[in-house]
RNA sequence: GUGUUCGUAGCUCAGUUGGAUAGAGCAACGGCCUUCUAAGCCGUGGGUCGGGGGUUCGAAUCCCUUCGAGCACACCA
């Protein structure tokens, strides 16, 4: 379905064609002054340049010919070259009734779905998630829900890190605590037990002593690295153990993302690629593309147009060992191998930046992708506190992302009950919804590559910019509509009418640019884009909720114009906070 | 030092790719509930868009310069 404002210019382009102008002049756009009108064209004036001809001369020759205008109600010049231009009702109203009929809400479905992959999460296996995870996952599960809505075949990896020392840490001091287990016993030749020989907080607590000891003791250190090289060969207790901490350490990560509604539909990590690291290696050095540097091997990623020093993409380290670059190029290689997608996004930590540009480069010089798919690094910003330092505890520690989400669920249970009279069952629920809202959309509603100020206060309130004001909006609209049905009134028989107030109107045009804004929101992967527009069409709606008093109205056609825009306004709603991530109670 | 991102109201942030009088939210102040959820709506005050210069009919936006802040700069991830 068109773009309304591709729409409403095509009949300003006609006529700037028809005078001999050129056509994209006749471009529309909203009005950044809603005192004169609600759209204006500035064509006049850009097109006075290149005719050389006076901006006001343009303008009037175009507005002579509006006089049979289909679409506008008004068209008038004002100087230096203005058309300032009003919008027939009739034309609103039959773009909102093919919006309601179509597919998507008139979001253009992909003509050619896209193969896109989203790199996002990224947590440690055996370590607890913790504020810095947020972003990533709140930012990476929205862009999966929006180029997904708009028709792509997206899928969306986790990117564990569940390989290397910290592995051999924790199983060091498993064996340091317990050496009795039959996983330490070179000569055990039996199955191993299925049950974990821990729990999660046990496993939560044995990594940040083992990585303290070994910092402190160097025998130790050297005894982790000993057992991480064995599990990297394959020793069998090692790697039962291993496998157990998996098990131990995904079962509760997917219990936390779960609370986030954050979804992957691959779990693979940094362990998935170890095989294929050698024959990578092997294949870039043969290729020529890998050389030896100061011990390690690297492969130059210099290009002439840089104006900063870009330092080579190392592949091995000087001891020989692989790290982060080395197991992300494999993990590039095996999607390519795998899904060949067009389009592989990273929500990462912008401070990885350069890391990325390397490793970007040295992928497409290496060949391990190809021209025609796309490598992106979204780099998104720190989460600070409301001091603008990073986020921490009282205490100054790094608050784990449990607490964080608990605090503030009882945060929303506490202003949800002291408000109103609800069940304890409800009331919880709602305030996880609501909670998860404030959380959400405080990320998302800024843009992802700036630092963020996380103002627990600001972001649960109910007031002003919030996720709670938009969800309190929808269980309004719902509300009403819920209504209409108990008067026994059937919500999918009304059909829109013209607007009949201005307030009417201005919630009209905000419905109607429901899918520019959602394809923007996808081609510049824009998530805070959405947050703006429903912040918009909320205002929008309660300006208009304010003074028409819907349920009361006599005249049952106009009674049910409304309720269809209600009906489309809340569809609406609906779909982009689910596209955001989260989801609207029916009462609140 | 090199590069990079940024600097907009007291605070937190937008600003449709160069357009008219720079916008929201919070905070402050003043109104509006016998009627669909007042978690709402309406209004008032608040600005040298860090400073300076340039490009042009026109700049928060583009260029130069300067001040200030954050971040990154091969054997961590």
């Amino acid at each position: 379905m068109k773009k309304i404002l591709d729409l409403l210019s095509e009949e300003m382009q006609n006529w700037f064609e028809q005078a001999g102008y050129d056509r994209d002049l006749g471009r529309i756009s909203i009005s950044n002054r809603p005192d004169l009108c609600e759209f204006q064209c500035n064509g006049a004036m850009a097109g006075a340049k290149k005719y050389k001809k006076a901006p006001l001369l343009i303008a009037n020759e175009i507005m002579a010919m509006s006089t049979q205008s289909q679409t506008y109600s008004k068209v008038e010049v004002v100087p230096p070259g203005f058309l300032n231009i009003n919008v027939k009702e009739s034309v609103i109203r039959d773009y909102l009734c093919e919006m309601g009929q179509a597919s998507r809400f008139g979001v253009e479905e992909a003509t050619k779905p896209l193969k896109i992959m989203i790199d996002y999460g990224g947590p440690n296996v055996a370590k607890p998630l913790h504020v810095g995870h947020l972003r990533s996952a709140i930012i990476g599960e929205s862009v999966k829900r929006i180029a997904r809505y708009m028709g792509h075949d997206v899928v969306g990896d986790i990117h564990l890190g569940d390989w290397g020392l910290q592995m051999g840490l924790i199983i060091t001091e498993l064996c340091e605590r317990n050496p009795e287990l039959v996983y330490f016993d070179d000569t055990y030749s039996g199955e191993y037990p299925n049950e974990a020989p821990f729990t999660i907080s046990e496993l939560e607590e044995i990594y940040p002593a083992a990585s303290k000891r070994s910092k402190e003791d160097e025998e130790y250190k050297q005894k982790a690295m000993e057992a991480t090289f064995k599990l990297q060969n394959g020793v069998r207790g090692y790697r039962a153990l291993w496998n157990h901490i998996m098990h131990v350490s995904v079962t509760d990560l997917k219990k936390n993302y779960q609370n986030l509604s954050v979804e992957f539909d691959l779990w693979k990590g940094e362990s998935d690629v170890q095989d294929r690291i050698p024959g990578m290696v092997y294949y870039m050095k043969e290729g020529g593309y890998a050389y030896e540097s100061a011990g390690a091997l690297v492969v130059d990623v210099k290009e002439e147009t840089d104006t900063k020093e870009v330092p080579p993409c190392m592949i091995l380290k000087s001891d020989g060992a692989s790290l982060y670059n080395t197991t992300d190029l494999a993990t590039i290689q095996e999607r390519m191998e795998e899904r060949n997608p067009d389009h592989i996004i990273y929500v990462v930590d912008k401070r990885q930046d350069l890391y990325f540009e390397q490793v970007f480069r040295c992928a497409r010089k290496t060949k391990l992708v190809g021209d025609h798919t796309r490598l992106t690094f979204l780099g998104f910003g720190t989460m600070n506190g409301k001091d603008g330092k990073p986020f921490k505890t009282r205490e100054g520690g790094v608050m784990r992302l449990e607490d964080l989400i608990r605090d503030i669920n009882e945060e929303m249970y506490r202003k949800i009950t002291e408000n109103r009279v609800v069940s304890e069952d409800e009331a919880r629920m709602t305030a996880q919804m609501v909670a998860l809202s404030a959380i959400k959309y405080g990320d998302l509603s800024n843009q992802a590559s700036k630092d963020y100020v996380f103002d627990v206060e600001r972001f649960t309130s109910f007031e002003g910019d919030t996720g709670p004001y938009i969800l309190y909006t929808i269980v309004r609209i719902k509300s009403i509509l819920a209504k209409y049905r108990e008067m026994g009134k059937d919500v999918e028989a009304a059909r829109l009418q013209d607007p009949g107030s201005s307030s009417e109107k201005d919630l009209m045009m905000a419905i109607s640019n429901f899918n520019t804004v959602m394809e923007n929101a996808f081609e510049e992967i824009a998530p805070h884009k959405i947050c703006a527009y429903i912040f918009d069409l909320s205002n929008a709606f309660n300006r208009f909720y304010h003074e028409t008093k819907i349920l009361t109205e006599e005249d049952s056609v106009k009674q049910a114009g409304w309720i269809a825009l209600l009906e489309l306004a809340r569809n609406i709603l609906e779909t982009s906070i689910d596209v955001l991530g989260f989801k609207a109670p029916e009462r609140m």
